[in-house]
DNA sequence: TAGTTTTTGTGATTTTTTTCACTACAAATA
DNA sequence: TATTTGTAGTGAAAAAAATCACAAAAACTA
């Protein structure tokens, strides 16, 4: 099975954009909707559920809500993910008290910091994944992970930091890391490391609006 | 001169690398080194700069402060780029916050929301970019970017509201959206939109690590 | 029922991006 | 000065990704 980060990307926007036709009434689409949707073609939307195999049906296009279905199943919807983030300062507040990831099944369940001011639990042993995030104290990681069984971890700590919590994570059992410190970070071939650049996406940005304003037109 | 999104990802990256080299002492690099800082090969990193016409020396590598200084002005980091930011929710909050936009010649000069509570300014007239962020009513935008000659803007605002921002943002001349906001945004051919789907990352890094776990290498 | 329309599914093709492989040359060494 | 060494620069090749194009099936039409 051909797989490309770009198309799972867009397999989670076709996902989205489902939901939202959904919630419109809808309860059939066609390629050309979902590619108008996520800013893509029709043919890709076609090749991408070709990938997965994925079919509808001819003239009668998909049926949102098994699209929905079989979409969740491959993006590993079906059961809650847990997650952990490491760095509660101004980003990792932002992310954790984020109420979109629920509905996507995603739950960060814990978050760890080395600032004893932001620590409102001390107990590993009393915290239920239920209750509100609990954070504690980074040497508790380990545990945490190991009890829970968790495979995720989030990192938003500063960069001279970053590395060195990736080697706790990565000791303790998680599998994907996504971190958002402007650094590269050293893993190792079991756990999958994706980066969340956002200076990069910015400057970025700028580049091609300095570039097509210099040149005038597009 | 063939631009890529990715090449100009990769230039930023190798910017920060040569930052932290140069702090750490170092003078020259070869494109190795920086091929390794940043996760890329050697020959890419020689052929991003044989797309920019920036040249080393033969054994010799490149002078750190003179690459800087190459990539800076490609980047457009010769001088400070104003941004504004639109929803000064928990993700706003935490990115006009950031300390470190402010290294790169970013700033965020302004933000904006709906909900009065927010607000710290009420007069446009009054205010001096160099002060605290002024947080004002979605209204002034127009007024604001034009004065200010704003080109780039941040859509952190709720998905259904984003639409209309980028309409505001449009119409008042901005050319360049960085939007966190996970919908597909229709913009038109004179500003770039680029989007930041933070749910995505996740979805797709959890794709992945279930992928890899479930055919247990990598 | 036959014909027409619409939309899927996918092999073939094209385009884009990355990697390879080799030349040229500057610096170090003998 | 001649020789060796290491690295830049770059066209060619390969790989990856996107797009095209068209046959086939389903659903309408009359
Ligand atoms: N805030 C933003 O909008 C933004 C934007 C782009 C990039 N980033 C990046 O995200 C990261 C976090 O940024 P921020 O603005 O939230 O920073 P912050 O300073 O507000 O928060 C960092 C947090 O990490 C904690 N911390 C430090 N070292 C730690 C360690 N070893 N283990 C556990 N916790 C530790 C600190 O106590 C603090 O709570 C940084 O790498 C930054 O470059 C942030
Ligand atoms: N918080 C996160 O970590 C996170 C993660 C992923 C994606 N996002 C996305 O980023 C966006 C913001 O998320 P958030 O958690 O900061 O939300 P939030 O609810 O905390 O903040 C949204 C802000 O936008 C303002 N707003 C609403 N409508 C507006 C309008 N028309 N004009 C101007 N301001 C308006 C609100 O007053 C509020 O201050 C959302 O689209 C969300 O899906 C956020």
């Amino acid at each position: 099975m051909k797989t490309n980060k770009l198309c799972i990307i867009r397999l989670s926007k076709y996902k989205n954009a489902l939901y939202r036709l959904k919630s419109l009434g809808f309860v059939r689409v066609f390629s050309d909707n979902l590619a108008d949707a996520v800013e893509a073609t029709a043919s890709q939307v076609r090749k991408d559920f070709s990938i997965f195999g994925i079919s509808g049906n001819k003239r009668g296009g998909y049926k949102i809500d098994e699209l929905i279905e079989k979409l969740n199943i491959i993006l590993g919807k079906d059961e809650l993910q847990k997650v952990i983030i490491v760095g509660l300062g101004k980003l990792g507040t932002a992310l954790s008290r984020y109420t979109g990831f629920e509905k996507e099944e995603i739950k960060i369940v814990a978050a760890f910091d080395i600032d004893s001011t932001k620590f409102n639990q001390t107990d590993i042993k009393m915290i239920k994944l239920n209750e509100k995030t609990p954070v504690l104290a980074l040497e508790y990681l380990p545990e945490f992970v190991r009890k829970n069984n968790i495979k995720i971890g989030i990192i938003t700590v500063p960069d001279i930091a970053a590395q060195q919590v990736v080697d706790i994570m990565l000791s303790s059992g998680i599998k994907g890391i996504l971190n958002f410190a402007p650094i590269r970070l050293r893993g190792n071939d079991d756990c999958i490391i994706n980066n969340v650049n956002l200076e990069g996406e910015l400057e970025n940005l700028i580049y091609f609006v300095n570039a097509s304003t210099k040149t005038k037109g597009k």
